[in-house]
DNA sequence: TTGTAGGCGTTATCAT
DNA sequence: ATGATAACGCCTACAA
């Protein structure tokens, strides 16, 4: 037993092929009798008749699909996005083909390869790093790209993204109002457009409450993980700069400072107190629990399927970037520092 | 300027497309002339062509891709997983699509009938529901398929799963040692096999050490989730029922309890013990750091995927589960009961 | 060893 | 309004 095919619903129905295409589509459907699309209609039923995408691809060179390029499942950031994506693609009649790349440039040419030749119609790319030749080249080739969370050099892409100037102004702005005078940053890859603008964010932020602005107080993690946060905060600390409170370039960072403070028996918030940045899940049960700028990451997904569905629709419509507002969620990581 | 096609491949080789068709492949380029597969090759490379997979699987009603059904992508449980089953598949040559069903058995249809008029080859899924007709369908219509972390009742199906027993029974084990007698279970959903098998697994514990099984100690959550885990809790401290230690039927479940033990004044350890199953991630900075039950998650997508290409190669074969051992990871939300 | 021809299931175009 | 035809790109008997 054989799937039904048009041809079948064609027998069934009494018409040729082509006239029971235009009945199942609702498109063409006008142009046929509607006592004929009817019958069709009832013969594509009585044999449960779906359509074959693959078939229908081929011939309209479409696919109702998209790509959704992911840097890193296992990053709780993503999952929510991932869904307010899905939500909006699906309600168009879309479907999302996820590929994860973890953060490895040659994975990510060969899954963006893979997505191209099965005809995607678009990309969602959140992808990390800052220069990106291959997104470039895409871009030239007028696939329709919307960019998530990150930002490409040199590349006029529609894009959505937590606005970073205001997540970190808040954070700093709550660690100042604290009595916080000595700041540290533990920043990003610079080689992520994140990682850049959250640590531009953070000078300013310091001139904006008139504080000095330490170069020594900001160190580069090498990514944006537990692991390399705990790196970064070691060196910080063993330079022997002096200071009371960090701004964590993301939640993942801050929580690997926690991992320091129990090494070097550090009472947060006491002695250091530290804010993270995207409210992941569970942060609340952590401890002590954590302060952060969340952003509407669910919102994040739905704005860039919406924007990615004008750009198909109108490829030639001017880039448009989205910035959407985060929020400051004061937890016990922060607070004053230990006069003593 | 159009993708290559294979045409334009053989018009620059100077062959005839069939040719250039078994050149390209490497099972069937034996059967042409070592000179001539040469050429094609070189002419493949120049123009930069890649097949179309899309007509390939038309032709073929083989796509290479197999279809990965996941019931929650925020659930930390699953990322890990998915990228076992993903590096194993990608070796094979194989893609992984994955569907998010929200728990949803109706988008749960939907997405898998979209996996399978796409061609899928197989179906990994970690549905939730033990009594599941569409899988049932499905394996009667010979759909290769390998269940992860999940059983559908009266379905030989191949399986991959953590060993319940064991990882409970290490469980109780841990809190009997700590001088626990009378333990509570906060149990998964019953309609899911885990749920039931966990709740099995404990009851069954308990009868080895000796203890009573008192049904008053266990309360069902309707869902795998914090929410579900501290509803639960409630109910059961409300019921008046004493005891010192809870064993969680997940991580989600025990953090709930968390939140209820904030609200009513209990300190854990001291007043309380819990222990979750599956290790998520972070459970290591939570207040207090979760004592739980852990399973190789990444080995499960590893050898779900095995399993399935298996399945793929020996359709007949028969069914084998498998079982992955958990091990006991000790933090501090399990101690000793308070004597007073 | 290579070429020929037909078809996978659908839809766009043309003719009726 | 419907039918005929061809084509999307590839693969595979079969023939040469």
């Amino acid at each position: 037993m054989t799937t039904p095919t048009l041809r079948d619903v064609a027998l069934i129905a009494g018409v040729h092929p082509a006239t029971a295409s235009r009945a199942l589509n609702p498109l063409t459907r006008p142009q046929v009798n509607a006592e004929t699309a009817r019958k069709v209609l009832r013969a594509a039923e009585s044999i449960g008749y779906q359509p074959n995408p693959i078939a229908r691809s081929l011939k309209t060179a479409r696919s109702s699909t998209i790509g959704l390029v992911i840097p890193d499942l296992t990053n709780p950031l993503f999952p929510p996005i991932v869904r307010g994506i899905e939500d909006v693609l699906n309600a168009a009649g879309y479907n999302a083909w996820i590929v994860n790349t973890d953060n490895d440039p040659d994975r990510e040419e060969t899954q963006i390869e893979s997505l191209r030749s099965r005809q995607v119609e678009g990309l969602i790319v959140a992808t990390a790093r800052r220069n990106h030749p291959l997104l470039v080249q895409l871009h030239a080739q007028g696939v329709p790209m919307v960019l998530v969370n990150r930002r490409v050099d040199g590349l006029d892409l529609p894009s959505v993204t937590a606005d970073d100037d205001t997540g970190i102004g808040l954070a700093v702005a709550h660690l100042v109002e604290q009595g916080h005078t000595r700041i540290a940053h533990l920043a990003g890859p610079q080689g992520t457009s994140t990682g850049v603008s959250r640590a531009r964010a953070f000078r300013n932020a310091l001139l904006d409450h008139g504080l000095v602005n330490d170069a020594a107080l900001t160190v580069e993690c090498g990514y944006w993980s537990e692991s390399e946060g705990a790196i970064a905060l070691r060196k910080l600390l063993d330079s022997g700069t002096t200071f009371t409170a960090i701004v964590a370039g993301n939640d993942l960072i801050a929580l690997g400072c926690y991992d320091v403070f129990a090494e070097r028996g550090l009472h947060c918030p006491d002695d250091m107190s530290v804010i993270g940045f995207n409210e992941m899940p569970f942060l609340d049960k952590m401890r002590p629990p954590l302060s952060t700028v969340a952003i509407p990451q669910y919102d994040i997904g739905v704005e860039a399927a919406r924007l990615l569905l004008d750009t198909i629709e109108e490829p030639d419509r001017h880039a448009r970037s989205i910035l959407l507002a985060p929020s400051l969620v004061v937890r016990s990581s922060t607070a004053p520092p230990l006069s003593r």
